[in-house]
DNA sequence: GTCTATAACTCGATAGAC
DNA sequence: GTCTATCGAGTTATAGAC
């Protein structure tokens, strides 16, 4: 159990502002009030706000993806792999669901900041599945499909709802529990969703 | 056949910048280049950013959504319906891939935004539409769901690959004419993806 | 390592001449 | 309406005392 230094501390503080701020709105100010140091403290550790976000941006969009991703490596039933990925996706959605529209706020902004990161890991689950996903055609168990189109309807189901989560709130005129308590039923009905319309 | 007036013309180039910027990176002085004007003439017409981008906002979301959400309302067959929506849905977001990122990234910072707009229309399409379902359940042409959750795939299967487009270019190394060919294909396959899934 | 002070810069907005 | 010039506020980043 590692004790919390300062630079955990800060790194902490960063990612809440920046989440809820983004990039541009967020300032070191901020963050070093967030995490009560002196702003010069935040350049003293990390020299700029740039390497601060690159770090921040990083360990968000780890987080993010390596939970659900492992499971698609897991060796498991092609239907009982598409309820659990459901199943954790919208879990840790909804433990944090500003994290799909901070991604792609910042992703879109500065495509860079997906170099030296975990798209390679995305990538190699998604061959897995695919392979698995032709066995189980090739062994009559779901319908002919396109892999990658599958794999893509997966996480568009799971994600989507929160990346316009504003929106959805404002026209239905519910609040962030109600919201959650949507989603929390939505669980279920989507892996419905998937397999009724794979299965043969 | 309007002329363009200078004012048209400010706003034509904000909404570009604004859309490759976002709200914060972009200003005034860009807007200004962009239009070929002084940038004391976008304050003279517009008299604040916040105006100008309101303007902008309003102007894109109507159109990312009224288009679409007119076919929720025509009388056609649910599974029609549903083709079609996909047809149109994904063929402007070929046109236009970068508005769902912007209209999120923006919708995030400033739910504001939402208040005086688009939102009832969605509303509304979004009621006319779940109703045609509860009739198509009742009628035994679909299987038991729930409507609002076949709304919210239907935008979920067309719309979430163009918020992470970035990440899937970076992913599967394709070019922005690639992805679009991939989506083109997609078309189909999400129409056939959603009717396997509540057909009966 | 931690603080204060401030340099250097950018932006929104306006004043005022034409 | 259109331009130049500039103010004032807010930002990152650093220098330098402790």
């Amino acid at each position: 159990m590692k004790e919390t230094t300062t630079e955990q501390h800060i790194i902490e503080a960063a990612k809440k502002v920046f989440i809820a701020k983004g990039y541009e709105n967020a300032t070191m100010r901020d963050i070093a009030k967030e995490a009560n140091v002196n702003s010069a403290m935040v350049h003293y550790y990390f020299r700029s706000k740039d390497k601060l976000f690159g770090i921040v941006f990083d360990s968000i969009g780890k987080f993010f993806y390596e939970n659900v991703y492992q499971i698609y490596k897991e060796d498991l039933d092609i239907f009982e792999k598409i309820r659990k990925v459901v199943y954790n996706r919208i879990t840790i959605l909804i433990q944090h669901p500003e994290l799909p529209s901070f991604l792609v706020r910042e992703m879109f902004k500065r495509p860079e900041l997906l170099e030296h990161n975990y798209s390679r890991q995305i990538k190699e689950s998604c061959d897995v599945f695919m392979l698995q996903v032709e066995a189980a055609m090739a062994n009559g168990r779901i319908r002919k499909i396109n892999p990658m189109n599958l794999f893509l309807n997966i996480d568009s189901l799971c994600v989507f709802p929160f990346h316009i989560r504003p929106l959805m709130q404002h026209c239905s005129e519910i609040s962030e529990a109600e919201f959650n308590e949507l989603m929390n039923e939505r669980c279920t009905d989507v892996a419905d969703f998937i397999i009724q319309s794979i299965k043969l």
